[in-house]
DNA sequence: GGGAACGTTTAG
DNA sequence: CTAAACGTTCCC
């Protein structure tokens, strides 16, 4: 299942090659920005599809426990690490679910479910839900309740993620007008076409892994007036427009710089294109 | 349809 | 404020 977005992005390399090979001995393996580079993860894609995800208390994480603070510690001592669920919740990809968890709470939108009347209380190691077929895209382990991560959701509940953080339009009557103002059109909530918020680089592709310009492409040579970037490192999922063949518009407005969300998400869509 | 030019958004 | 870069429009 999820290794199939991993053959679409080795395909997608092997197919970019060789354009690229022109001088691919200077590929760097590094995104373009810094924020790109911060967006290190700790764990990989197939970390998170290949670890079954424990039932968490969402209030047990929103207030720590004592056992549940983070522990400081080296990220590359142990690479396949499991994550503590802290590290989750504050993610170095910036998503700052705690935050997010409390806003929602706050507006009722995620109602916690008491877990404990018997089916073992959720707490067994064997109560694995079906997650792992879902790439991430429901929070149900995560948060205690049925919480489904469709990114459509989070226009709807005023939050965007942006720039690493959690931003709320202050939920209530100002969500929608909050987010009107912030440049999402109505159409565009609906996941229409009338969005015109920039999409962020997916920071994963060989063209957002490489590091400099070929200096030599029209993007680089017309740089001042054609205001884009070296054609060499176009992103790919940039180049695939929004709305066409495998595009989910949801993307649209997020900043999914998270890679792993993003890998979710174009995993979610070669699903749903291999569905129908 | 592809590329150039320009408007606009975003991050520093 | 500025630079970088995405989105849109126009031209070929």
């Amino acid at each position: 299942m999820c290794s199939h977005y991993l053959d679409v992005c080795l395909k997608s390399a092997d197919k970019t090659s060789s354009p690229l090979r022109i001088n691919s001995a200077k590929i760097p393996n590094e995104p373009l920005r810094p924020s790109l580079k911060r967006s290190h993860h700790p764990y990989s894609l197939s970390h998170y599809i290949s670890t079954p995800s424990p039932p968490v208390d969402v209030k047990g994480l929103i207030q720590p426990s004592p056992a549940q603070q983070p522990t400081t510690q080296p990220a590359h001592t142990k690479p396949r690490r499991t994550p503590s669920w802290p590290d989750m919740w504050e993610s170095p990809s910036g998503l700052h679910l705690a935050h997010a968890a409390e806003l929602l709470m706050r507006a009722g939108l995620l109602a916690l479910t008491p877990r404990g009347d018997g089916e073992g209380g959720g707490s067994g190691p064997e109560e694995e839900e079906e997650d792992s077929s879902g790439c991430g895209t429901d929070f149900q382990p995560f948060l205690g309740a049925w919480f489904p991560f469709s990114p459509a959701l989070f226009p709807l509940a005023g939050f965007q993620m942006g720039g690493g953080h959690w931003r709320s339009a202050t939920m209530g009557a100002e969500g929608m007008e909050g987010l009107v103002a912030e440049g999402y059109s109505p159409g565009s909530l609906g996941g229409g076409s009338g969005g015109r918020r920039k999409r962020k680089r997916c920071g994963e592709c060989v063209p957002c892994r490489r590091q400099t310009n070929c200096e030599q492409c029209s993007s680089c040579r017309n740089r001042k007036r054609g205001h884009q970037i070296c054609k060499y490192r176009k992103c790919e999922e940039l180049k695939r427009k929004p709305g066409g063949p495998g595009f989910d518009s949801r993307v649209s407005g997020f900043d999914l710089r998270g890679s792993d969300f993003t890998l979710g998400l174009a995993q979610e869509r070669s699903n749903s294109a291999l569905d129908g």
